[in-house]
This record gives C-alpha cells, structure tokens and sequence, in this order.
DNA sequence: ATTTATCTTGACCGTTTGGTCAGGTTAAAA
DNA sequence: TTTTAACCTGACCAAACGGTCAAGATAAAT
C-alpha cells in the first residue's frame, strides 16, 4: 500500500507514475526556470522531486526530453491566454482581456514564463520551430485585426507589433523580473491586491496609449 | 616583436593585458548573456577569446571573479543611461530621453542586458545588494519627481512603479527577447530604420498612456 | 501460488567541469 | 649581458555531469 489507493486494474501503477510524473515535472521547471536549459542538472531535479536520480532517467529518457515536455505544458498555456484575444467585439475588451489573461498567467505560473524567458534569451534553439510557425501565425493574424481597427478609425495608428511587443515584455516583466520588483517592493513579494493594481496600472496606460479610452 | 608595439616604459606588456582582458572579457558576456553564470564555461569562454583556457584564469582568478566583473561593467552603462532622467525640465522630454537611452542600450549592448536577464531571472543572487541600494534608491528618487509632476498636473495619476516597470521591461525586451521579435520579422534582425520606429513606437504609446502628449 | 510487467535505486561509467601548476617564453629592468 | 618580473600554456586533477545497468521490490495478471 502506499499514499495513492487502487481502484482496480493496475490504478494504482498508473496512480504511481502519474504522481511520480507530476513531481518530476514540477522540479524540472522549477530548476529550468532558474538555470536555463543547459545550467540545470538532472541531480538536482531529482533532489527537489525527492526522487533518485535514476528513476528520473526512467521517466524522462535525457534531459532534453524532460526539457521539451516543459516547454509543450508551457506552449499550451499561452495558447490558453491567446484564445481571449478574439477579434470580434469591442477592441478596448479584447485587448483588456488578452492583457489581463497573460498578467494572470505570469502570477499562476512564473517558472514558465521564466523557462521560456531562458530559451529565448539563448536563441530559441528548441522552438525556434514552433516561434515561426503557431506563434507567428497567432501574432500576424492579431496585426491583421489591429490594423482594421485602425483603418475603421477605433484608435491611434500605432504599429500593431511595437504594440504586442510591448505587452508580451510587459506582462512577462512581472514573472521573470519578479525577484527584483520584490526588491523594489521592500523584499516583499507584490500582495494579491499590490499585483491586482498593477494589472489594471498596465491596462490603463497602453489602452490609453494606443487611444482606447 | 608582436602586432603591439613598445612605445617605452613596459607599455607593450600594458597594452597586452589590456589586449587580452577585453577579449576575454567581450567573450565572457557574450557565453554569461547566452547561459547565465551557472551554464557558461570557461573553456567556451577561451575558444570565443582565443586564448588558452589556462590564461583565462591567469587573467581572471575564477569564473566567479569574471562574472562579477562583467556585472560591474554592465551596472556602469546601466547608470549613464540613469542619468538621462533628470528631474529638471519638461516631463514628457525627460521621459522620452529616458525610454531613448535605454532602448540605445539595448541595441548597443544586447549582450549586457541579457546576462543581466539571467541574473535577475535566476534570483539576482550576485547582484542583490547593488539592487536593493544603487539601483533602488534611483528607483525611489525618480518616482518622487513622478509623484511631482502629477501633483503639479503634469500628467495622468499613474502608478509610477508600474510605469518604470513598463519601460525597464519594453525596452530590455528588444535585447532580452531580440531572437524571438528577429523570427517574426522574416527571420531577419531588426534594421536600424526599424529599430528606430519602434523606439518612436514606444515613446509614443507610454508618453500617451500616462497623458504627456 | 506463480508468473509477468512495472517500478526502484545504489553503484558505476565516460565525459566535462572549474581550477592548478610546473616549466617555458618574452620583454622590461639592472 | 644578466637578472627579474610578467606572461603563456599543455598537462593534469578532483568534482560534478548526463546517462546506464543489474539486481531487487512491488503489484497486477494468470
């Protein structure tokens, strides 16, 4: 018997190595996200999953494929947050919601946006792929609509990727730098309320700045 | 003899040192920008300096000892670039100069900001205190003058950290993330009309978001 | 009860790591 | 010219690295 109880037919192995899964998971980001993919170590993943280091092996073959399967759970989530940017309805909204919804997501998961920061700082070597493929072809489809917002007169003429650029850095500011906001902040990490002000704070300004209010 | 010449008074032995402690020292940040501190190595560090690994520690005692001699220079640069936020003057001048100079430095020292990056992303466990006194006290100082100028009605009552926020990450982020913003235009570095565009980008939409134009 | 498939792990392997060092070269000083 | 101080570097080392493996433990299937 162990923590995880069985159903019947082998759930308790499937149980086992679903927790065993999550765990490893959990650590490989956590130590990704401060090392980037070649300063992490597989010891010390083991060590933060409490697991021994073979049995990582036995989980995840290389090192490489616990970093790819990282980076899939990261690549799914921002889809998540890219789905609220829809192009129908009010552009103030949207923009408010695609803001608001990656702000979210660099509270509810700062590691991966700190694993992505890491492997677009190296060069994207690993998804590189996915960059130029899913991502730009979400992005270009975005400037599209932005720009007949623009041509229908519902705000300023700014260029549509200075625009997007500057909320992916801006929103992500607040996971990756978020040591040294905590800093800034007195070593206090920002409250709920602390973080719920500068969301609205960033909304405000680029709606503002690009004319939507 | 060698391609550096004697002039008198053990000036070839200087201009040696000093030779060979900028190529260590430019390939040191290009390694640390691409790895951070615990992924870069030393023997990578002597291939890009074209040195034996064996003069790199001549030069440098530890690998630690380089880092923090690369943070030093980058905090340097970081604080000529502070300097062009002055409290004098019109607001929305300041702060143009201000976005300006950091985006100059982005584009002049990609490298700098993205070690600092790793730095802060890791946990900014080298640079904690340089974070917490010099660069916080500038911090302060200036939302002081942001705090002035919107008693004065200056300008919109914005959250001044979230608007120094908003400008530390956009303008890092076309050195941090320049690899990701280079994919989605064509695979191809931003030009230098192009870069110059999103700087007026960015000035425009912050200057207008927080009401200064 | 026995077999089978999965899970577990200490010990180990070849390679890479940061760092050392002895012995050599070069150029400035005496 | 001789001495001295600085520079140079191949060879080396202990530790840490990613990954392997054989032998054992556990639980599902027969």
């Amino acid at each position: 018997m162990s923590a995880v109880k069985s159903g019947q037919n082998g759930a308790h192995k499937a149980a086992i190595r679903q927790e065993n899964e999550e765990q490893i998971l959990a650590a490989a980001e956590l130590v990704f996200a401060d090392y980037g993919f070649k300063g992490a170590t597989t010891a010390r993943i083991a060590e933060i999953a409490k697991v021994p280091k073979a049995n990582v092996h036995y989980y995840f073959s290389t090192k490489e494929a616990l970093y790819r399967r990282i980076m899939e759970d990261i690549c799914d989530h921002w889809l998540e947050a890219a789905m609220t940017f829809e192009n129908s309805s009010d552009p103030a909204e949207i923009l408010r919601g695609y803001i608001e919804a990656k702000m979210d997501l660099s509270r509810a998961r700062p590691h991966g946006s700190r694993v992505w920061a890491h492997e677009i700082i190296r060069g994207a070597k690993f998804s590189s792929d996915y960059i130029s493929t899913t991502v730009k072809n979400w992005l270009d489809s975005r400037v599209v609509v932005i720009n007949r917002w623009i041509t229908e007169g519902k705000m300023d003429q700014v260029e549509p990727y200075s625009l997007m650029y500057m909320i992916f850095a801006t929103t992500q500011h607040y996971a990756d730098f978020a040591r040294q906001i905590e800093i800034f902040n007195n070593d206090q990490p920002l409250s709920d309320t602390q973080f719920a002000e500068a969301k609205e704070n960033v909304v405000r300004i680029i709606l503002k700045g690009v004319g939507l209010s």
